[in-house]
RNA sequence: GGGGCGUUAGCUCAGUUGGUAGAGCACCGUGUUCACACCGCGGGGGUCACUGGUUCGAGUCCAGUACGCCCCACCA
């Protein structure tokens, strides 16, 4: 709506010359705001007109960088990402009308198992890298009918193609939320963690490391996914509660004695490489040094103390397998026991002889047909089987009866998952990459304590994290979907590759796909064969990449005057849920690369919980999806109710705060309208009640600069909607109205016209400023609302006053409201000026709503009674009071017995009701 | 077992450095053509989880207890 400029409109007589006057003509307004009808507009306003633009030219002092959470762009829209990306942009779009050039980039964390998790599912497909590529295979969405037979196995190159083709869905969805829910981001900073630049600085982060000796490759026993078949880092582990049982299982002990172990694995029993109890056991301690002989398979394992036996549990003697949990791997390492793998990297049984070493078997015919009964069959299979087998006495290794002594007794444990995976983590020896982090656990804690974090007790949960760090990073992941390792290692002559040697990348020539590229001084040709190379197969944990958000936007390694200016970043944004992961890998990667932090804040936002302050997850089938609710309640709506908690605090969703939010932004579009039809005329605020309120304005931009200084959001909203509505729209505005509208009644009528025509300026221009300082404040929670308000009069306004066509249309470029501004105005005679119009005010209005009349309903006489000091305050509001409660003629009293402030009524008359009609 | 957070009105939550308990919603009453029924005005409603301590004074500080949530460790 533009503004309508008009001249000489209809004023008092005797008005010296006609004045040029403003006004918005509220017919030409909507009845109701519609949020849903301008979201659309606004959102392309300000991708127009470059609102939330990056300007590379300005100095870091003037920066504010945001190293925003690229989202899992495979996951589902949850109001949770509604919720913390809410409170990150209201952050952000303080500081940008502070007049920070804001860098707020947004990327898709598309790399990775969630991306391949997806897409395997979408299509029911597996990667199979055996298979030919398929140039222009188009897959489609499984149905019903197409699940029920076995996944299809497609080439390496069209697994990836179809993981491109779903996240550019996914991204889109996600986008289409952000928009609609106007997250101020520079979309010129979009990027996907999969991208040529992002594999760029992820190689290079590789590279840098290596060079500095972080990195290492080693084999070793690693937490291994059996679906996903990739190993998993302990941060991504989770421990998740299952049913098992104990199995007590008789074995023989060399010299005739028996000992029964007591294990939850007995599918092991092929893979036991030793037996221990405690040193101080009496009942082993006769079998120290001695040698075990398991039942079925009949090998010989030694008998050996440890102190990490524990008499109490079970039957306080264990067998040791190769892996069972990270204890046998303590075991295997400090006894130097054999390895002796049966569980293959796909979870099933791997093929074993018992004849040829490690393994071993005083009766090997037998061992090779008790576990011809294992072979191929999943973990849980096989130990189904192998209990039967138990139940057998043919099994025993003593002689006597059944190897399993009693039945299995049902437990209830915890049992490590990877946090995205369906089946327990098995403890698998592989080779795979490391990043050294063990050696720097005091310097990341040190880093840790230079950020600051919001809330502080998060950098506890860093702390904690970091000092019980028990292994090194492993970096490599057996998967596709990723940024390749940049690696290749020499082929002997007899075609091994020498992993002591590896050939890395050099950094002009990343990013590299190791599976298609050829190291320097080699030819293709040498691919696989006998003195050649082969490249590393492997592709990088996604963290390896999200831990660079700060780099990559910084484009480290790239450029190095970009970099300086945009790294390390002002602020981290992200949920307490991945602290341990993404906040402390990108502090790691930070430190190791330039001994540094990677950003001064991280600002930690809590989770939605639902109604019954559960977590909302997937598999409660509590999640609930953003846009909806958008719709019903409107973006701004939507933000007031995720800027209403604080940081870190976690928040039962409440539909009542969407409704608040709505109401508000109802309140904001009425009060602008009414406010904004007044003609205003640049006329200085003199009056007493209109300074009084300005001096409160400033008090409430003080203080609620302060809080959003100390990313104090939603204190600040608080504060901000708690003035606007009962120190604006509910009583300053009530004061003003029939002054402003140059009306005026009783004791005010005697006056001149000159006289009337200045005081009613004065409360124009108050309630002008009033309306464009509390727009602003409120622009960083409700941009769409204010946005439409702020164009309607404020935004011309700031233009003309600018002059050189340079400042912004946009209120989200507006300048912070600051006390510069308002000193302009003169303070009150009284300080409390204000406060005392709003007690005789609510006095007359209580007294009009116990007579149950109307608010409006007009009073004849009044006998008001307070203070001596009070009084005098009064004097000076008196007639705004008075005309704000229509009373046509008032006695004021003084009263010894009121304290100063209050306001008592002694009588009241009330006029004739108009007749009706 | 170690650590973190929380417990304030029926509900969702504020309560700065200790100084007479707050808001919104809900509820009850009432009014309302004059920016706004997506409204106004008024009202009822709390032993601040519990027990001790410090203090003239504790929702606030200290110690402990209970309950809830989360993280870590242990999980033969």
């Amino acid at each position: 709506m533009s503004e309508s400029e008009h001249a000489g409109s209809p004023g008092p007589a005797g008005r010296p010359a006609p004045r040029a006057v403003r006004a918005i003509d509220p017919s030409q307004l909507p009845k109701h705001f519609d949020a849903t009808a301008v979201a659309e507009r606004w959102d392309r306003f300000w991708q127009e007109e470059d609102v939330y633009r990056w300007d590379p030219s300005r100095a870091r002092a003037e920066t504010f960088v945001v190293d925003t959470p690229p989202p899992t762009a495979s996951g589902s829209l949850h109001i949770g990402h509604v919720f913390s990306y809410t409170q990150a942009d209201v952050v952000v779009r303080f500081k940008r009308m502070t007049g920070m050039n804001v860098y707020y980039p947004m990327g898709w964390d598309d790399n990775g198992l969630p991306t391949e998790r997806r897409v395997q599912n979408y299509y029911h497909v597996r990667c199979d890298p055996n298979t030919p590529y398929e140039p222009g295979l188009r897959l489609e969405q499984a149905n019903a009918e197409t699940r029920k037979k076995p996944a299809r196995l497609v080439s390496r190159p069209n697994f990836i193609e179809a993981c491109f083709d779903l996240i550019k869905e996914d991204e889109r969805a996600f986008s289409v939320l952000w928009h609609r829910l106007g997250l101020s981001v520079d979309w010129q900073l979009e990027y996907q963690t999969i991208d040529d630049h992002c594999r760029r600085i992820a190689q290079r982060s590789f590279l840098d490391l290596w060079n500095k000796g972080h990195v290492y490759t080693s084999e070793a026993p690693m937490m291994w996914d059996v679906d996903f078949q990739s190993a998993i880092a302990q941060a991504e582990i989770e421990d998740k509660p299952v049913p098992g049982a104990f199995h007590q299982i008789e074995f023989a002990v060399e010299g005739g004695d028996r000992i029964v172990i007591a294990t939850t694995r007995p599918e092991l029993l092929p893979a036991c490489v030793g037996v221990t109890a405690h040193p101080d056991d009496p009942r082993y301690k006769p079998f120290f040094g001695k040698r075990a002989i398991t039942p079925l398979f009949r090998a010989p394992v030694p008998i050996f103390p440890s102190e990490l036996a524990d008499p109490e549990k079970g039957t306080g003697i264990l067998m040791v397998c190769t892996f069972g949990d990270q204890t046998d791997v303590q075991w295997w390492r400090t006894q130097g026991l054999a390895l002796r793998q049966v569980v293959g990297l796909d979870g099933r049984l791997r093929p074993v002889d018992f004849a040829a070493a490690p393994y071993e078997s005083l009766d090997v015919a037998k061992a090779n047909a008790a576990y011809a009964e294992l072979v191929g069959k999943t973990v849980k299979q096989a130990q189904a089987r192998i209990v039967e087998m138990l139940r057998d006495p043919a099994g025993s290794a003593t002689g006597g009866g059944a190897p399993l002594v009693r039945d299995p007794e049902p437990i209830q444990h915890s049992v490590k998952f990877y946090e995205k995976g369906d089946r327990p983590l098995e403890l698998l020896p592989t080779r795979q990459w490391f990043c050294r982090l063990l050696d720097h656990k005091s310097e990341l804690i040190a880093k840790g304590e230079e950020v600051e974090w919001h809330p502080a007790h998060m950098r506890a949960r860093f702390r904690d994290w970091t000092e019980n760090l028990s292994l090194d990073w492993c970096l490599s992941r057996q998967r596709y979907f990723g940024v390749p390792i940049p690696v290749w290692y020499p082929l002997d002559a007899q075609g091994r590759p020498d992993y002591d040697r590896p050939i890395v990348a050099e950094a002009e020539a990343m990013p590299v796909d190791p599976t298609t590229d050829v190291p320097k001084g080699y030819t293709a040709a040498q691919r696989g064969a006998p003195g050649g190379f082969v490249g590393d197969p492997d592709v990088f944990d996604t963290w390896f990449t999200s831990s660079l958000t700060p780099q990559i936007s910084s484009h480290w390694s790239v450029d190095p005057a970009r970099h300086a200016k945009l790294f390390p970043a002002d602020v981290r944004p992200q949920g307490h849920d991945i602290i341990r992961t993404w906040a402390f890998y990108t502090i790691a990667k930070a430190l190791l690369h330039e001994n540094t932090v990677p950003w001064h804040h991280a600002l930690i936002s809590g989770w939605i919980l639902d109604p019954d302050r559960k977590k909302m997850s997937k598999s409660k089938g509590n999640v609930m999806t953003p846009l909806p609710l958008i719709e019903t309640f409107g973006a701004d709506a939507a933000r007031y109710w995720a800027a209403s908690a604080r940081l870190g605090a976690d928040t039962a969703f409440d539909e009542n705060v969407f409704k608040v939010g709505k109401r508000l932004v109802t309140k904001v579009f009425n009060a602008a309208k009414f406010v904004l039809a007044l003609p205003a005329d640049d006329a200085p605020v003199t009056h007493e009640l209109d300074r009084a309120f300005v001096g409160e304005l400033r008090a409430l931009v003080e203080s609620v600069t302060q809080s959003f200084e100390a990313y104090q959001y939603a204190h600040a909203l608080q504060e901000t909607e708690t003035f606007f509505w009962t120190r604006f729209t509910d009583t300053y505005l009530e004061l003003t109205k029939v002054r402003a509208r140059g009306e005026g009644t009783g004791t005010s009528r005697g006056r001149g016209a000159a006289e009337a025509d200045l005081a009613s300026g004065s409360a124009i221009a108050a309630l002008r400023l009033g309306l464009s300082v509390l727009i602003r404040l409120l622009a960083p929670v409700l941009p769409f609302i204010t946005e439409e308000v702020w164009s309607w009069s404020f935004a011309a306004e700031h233009a003309a006053a600018a002059g050189d066509g340079s400042a912004s249309r946009s209120v989200h470029r507006a300048p912070w409201p600051a006390p510069p501004e308002l000193a302009r105005v003169a303070p009150p005679d009284e300080a409390s000026s204000f406060e005392i119009a709003i007690a005789a005010l609510a006095a007359i209005n209580k007294a009009k709503a116990d007579a149950a009349v109307s608010m409006g309903r007009e009073v004849d006489r009044l006998v008001l009674q307070a203070s001596e000091a009070t009084l005098a305050v009064f004097s000076g509001v008196r007639a705004d009071v008075l005309a704000a409660a229509r009373v046509d003629h008032c006695e004021a009293e003084p009263s010894g017995t009121l304290g100063d402030g209050a306001f008592a009524i002694r009588s009241i008359e009330f006029a004739e009701r108009p007749a009706a009609g």
